[in-house]
DNA sequence: AAAGCGGTACTTTTT
DNA sequence: GTACCGCTTT
């Protein structure tokens, strides 16, 4: 009996030896590769700590690093919240501790973006502030068109209140945490509103915001102002939301604005265990309500607190971080740090003088080329940043001719495309019928006969019984409205179909939903009845779209672990309202691709080879950044982020003339080539505006006897159809058969394929040789037989 | 209902 | 210069 005691003891403390040896060897793991700075960021987990982390620095390994610490001490992993800007950020840095904890633990970190993690806590209590449990999300593009339909509806001027003006102004005060009231009150911003001739944007505002509370949604910035709503009114909320961590790391901190300032320092007012990271330095979107004074004041927000300076970049090389170094060192208050790099200096920063954003773009894939095979490159090791983006579209050109595949990490994405957005609308109404704005999207599409004097007239119901479109169709007094019975029975009908679907939302999951909503919204038929070139590109992205939603539902499935859990299509929705421009790019093929994308987005990333284009005045310091001095250093902080995400080798390039809206435009090249220490620039930037954009700096590309780029030949899309034959004569209707081959004054050949309709209305479907099949209505079509005159 | 037109704004960046 | 809007035309 003794015997087995004690042999028990020893099997106990054994475990106990191994466990231990575990731990230590985690942790011996976990600190391994980190230099001094960095381990002591790491390490030190108790209390408020600033990790100022330089561009290159190893801060995703800090972090990441510091996480799987907290979790080999014994943390409960859900009890760490670490809050990001982007899904990217969030989604490596789950990956990598992953790597380092295992798969179990690492997801039960709460992880996410400032949004979507609110967004989470935010369900819980919806409905105490006012919102239903299954609020949806209104992204810019949605919340711009709620603004233009208050303006309307307030009778103004849309030339006066631009909705987008207006929008970005609410979404200023709401970053500010200036309520509809608070605003009232404030007479400052009455008299700038007055002062800039809108004296009713606080009205919009007012109104704007009791439309998005009546349809159940929430713009971005009111998950965060939501959120200190919750937190500021509801003591239970914020005790009980507070308790549930012991540990906050914010990541990006510099982009943090005043609403997420303050909802991170009462989440961690209890324990102050409050670990911020990131680079005044790289602050770049205070246009977005950031404010670099919160990592600026963090010392005195927090006395106590530890600072840990990474300084050491191991991402570039030396003359890269010295000529940061000597662009950003020309800004004022900054936390002073010192970036350095070890290891040989490195390639001078190129410079390409070009002509035009032509010669510019020319100048640049040659570059690229050249690069290739000096040094082995590969595609994927490039990238294009510049300013603004519409300068990818000359870069683009070039790059399309000379066979180089790229990718364009940009705005105008997949989910900007009507035909996406039209399904999207139908998911979020079906999740959400008081979405009017959805609602109106699609009431009418595919054709309902809903026509826009009913919408009209619904809305008017609407307005008048204060309740949503969807609503408003089932009152019994619509013709006093205008509406013909025939009308309101189809209104009636659509919003029945809306209805029905909406039922499934909680039981169904999303795919199978969506592909009922694709299906019963006739709109999945709708686009793909049109068999035209262009038409096949619509119907595959409503087809993608509809994939993705599947997509999505396995990756939840795989993440849950087997749990039983159905992912809904509410969950979708969420989900992808929250992406950015580089995650979205996230599925398509980026294998061994040139990437091209502004310099914001490019924030995060890096690239061995960077190209900093359109370096001219008015670019780039932007033509309205250089008007204060607060907003030229943004410019310039946004310049130095631009260079330091290239490992090996910086090329900036600038025009002498680049086409904007439709004017030619001559610029002298950016302030900020001159801010960059000489001793690190291949050649000087040439002063004497006198023959820039001349000769001289075009024939540089041409050294190697390639001579000048072919004259500039329109590049043959498909869709876009030539331009119409003055002379052309076309025959009259009847004279056409099956089979005949024709042709059209803008489509070109093609053969006939069906006659149907009767005589006035004939139409015929055509297969066009380069175009592919269109239906065209003979009385209107511009056509004759092949060969004809 | 689709195509064509003329007018306008766009081009600073985006969770 | 182009994309988008709203209005008109067919």
């Amino acid at each position: 009996m003794v015997i087995i005691i004690y042999v028990n003891a020893v099997r106990r403390y054994h475990f106990f030896l191994y466990f231990r040896i575990i731990m230590e060897n985690n942790v011996r793991a976990i600190l391994d590769g980190l230099n001094d700075e960095q381990r002591k960021a790491v390490q030190c987990v108790d209390g408020p700590v600033l990790i100022v982390a330089g561009a290159g620095s190893g801060k995703t390994r800090v972090l990441t690093s510091r996480v799987a610490y907290l979790l080999a001490e014994g943390v409960d992993p859900s009890r760490i919240l670490a809050l990001t800007f982007t899904k990217k950020a969030a989604g490596e840095m789950k990956e990598r501790i992953a790597l380092m904890v295992g798969q179990y633990k690492a997801r039960r970190v709460v992880m996410g973006t400032f949004h979507s993690v609110f967004i989470r806590f935010l369900r819980d209590y919806a409905e105490s502030l006012g919102y239903p449990k299954e609020f949806t999300i209104y992204d810019q593009g949605d919340s711009v068109s709620a603004v233009k339909a208050v303006i309307k509806e307030l009778n103004l001027d849309d030339a006066v209140y631009k909705p987008r003006d207006v929008q970005s102004r609410i979404s200023s005060a709401k970053n500010h945490l200036v309520t509809v009231s608070a605003y009232r009150a404030d007479r400052n911003a009455l008299m700038a509103d007055t002062h800039s001739k809108k004296p009713r944007i606080i009205d919009i505002y007012d109104r704007y915001q009791q439309r998005l509370k009546q349809s159940g949604v929430m713009d971005f910035d009111d998950i965060l102002v939501n959120m200190n709503i919750l937190l500021r009114d509801n003591k239970e909320a914020l005790a009980s939301i507070a308790a549930r961590f012991s540990y906050i790391m914010v990541d990006e901190y510099q982009d943090t604005n005043l609403a997420q300032y303050i909802i991170i320092k009462k989440l961690s007012s209890g324990h102050h265990n409050i670990c911020v990271v990131g680079d005044d330095s790289q602050s770049i979107y205070a246009f977005r309500g950031a404010q670099i004074q919160n990592i600026l004041n963090f010392r005195k927000d927090y006395p106590e607190s530890k600072i840990f300076r990474l300084e050491r970049n191991y991402r570039s090389t030396p003359t890269i971080v010295d000529a940061a170094n000597s662009v950003i060192e020309h800004n004022s208050g900054r936390i002073p740090k010192k970036c350095f790099a070890e290891g040989a200096p490195g390639e001078k920063l190129h410079l390409i003088q070009a002509f035009t954003e032509q010669d510019e773009a020319v100048e640049i894939v040659s570059a690229i080329q050249k690069r290739m095979r000096g040094d082995g490159a590969a595609y994927q090791d490039f990238a294009i940043l510049y300013r603004t983006n519409s300068q990818s579209r000359a870069l683009e050109e070039q790059l399309r001719r000379r066979n180089i595949p790229y990718i364009v990490y940009s705005g105008n994405s997949f989910f900007e495309r009507a035909e996406v957005k039209d399904m999207m609308a139908y998911f979020k109404l079906v999740v959400n019928p008081m979405d009017d704005e959805s609602f109106k999207r699609v009431v009418n599409k595919p054709a309902r006969a809903i026509g826009d004097t009913s919408v009209k007239a619904l809305e008017a119901a609407a307005l008048a019984h204060g309740t949503t479109l969807f609503r408003a169709a089932f009152a019994d007094d619509l013709e006093a409205y205008g509406l013909r019975s025939a009308a309101v029975q189809k209104v009636r009908a659509f919003c029945a179909m809306i209805d029905s679907l909406n039922q499934s939302v909680k039981t169904l999951g999303a795919f199978d939903l969506a592909r009922q909503i694709a299906d019963k919204s006739g709109l999945y038929a709708f686009y793909q009845a049109d068999t035209s070139i262009e038409g096949m590109a619509r119907f595959a992205n409503v087809e993608e779209l509809v994939n993705s939603v599947a997509s999505f539902e396995e990756e939840r499935r795989d993440e849950a672990e087997g749990a039983e859990d159905t992912f809904t299509l509410d969950d979708f929705l969420e989900n992808v309202s929250l992406l950015s421009n580089v995650d979205l790019s996230e599925d398509e093929d980026t294998n061994n691709k040139v990437a091209l994308m502004t310099v914001h987005s490019a924030k995060g990333l890096e690239f061995p080879y960077v190209f900093v284009t359109g370096m001219e005045e008015n670019l780039f310091p932007s033509q309205s950044m250089m008007l204060s001095q607060k907003d030229l250093e943004e410019e310039r902080r946004l310049f130095y982020v631009a260079i330091t995400r290239a490992g090996k080798a910086v090329t900036l390039s600038y025009a002498g003339t680049r086409m904007r809206n439709g004017r030619h435009e001559s610029n002298s090249p950016s302030r900020f080539l001159r801010d960059i220490d000489s001793r690190y620039l291949e050649r000087p930037v040439e002063d004497d505006p006198v023959g820039f954009g001349g000769f001289s700096g075009v024939s540089r590309g041409y050294v190697n006897g390639r001579g000048p780029s072919p004259a500039k030949k329109p590049i043959q899309v498909p869709s876009a159809p030539a331009a119409p034959d003055p002379n052309f004569i076309p025959s009259p209707m009847t004279d056409f058969y099956v089979g005949e081959r024709i042709e059209h004054n803008r489509f070109g050949a093609g053969e006939i394929l069906e006659i149907t309709g009767k005589v006035p209305e004939l139409k015929a479907r055509v297969r066009f040789d380069e175009l592919g099949e269109k239906l065209l209505l003979l009385k209107y079509a511009k056509m004759r037989p092949e060969g004809s005159k």
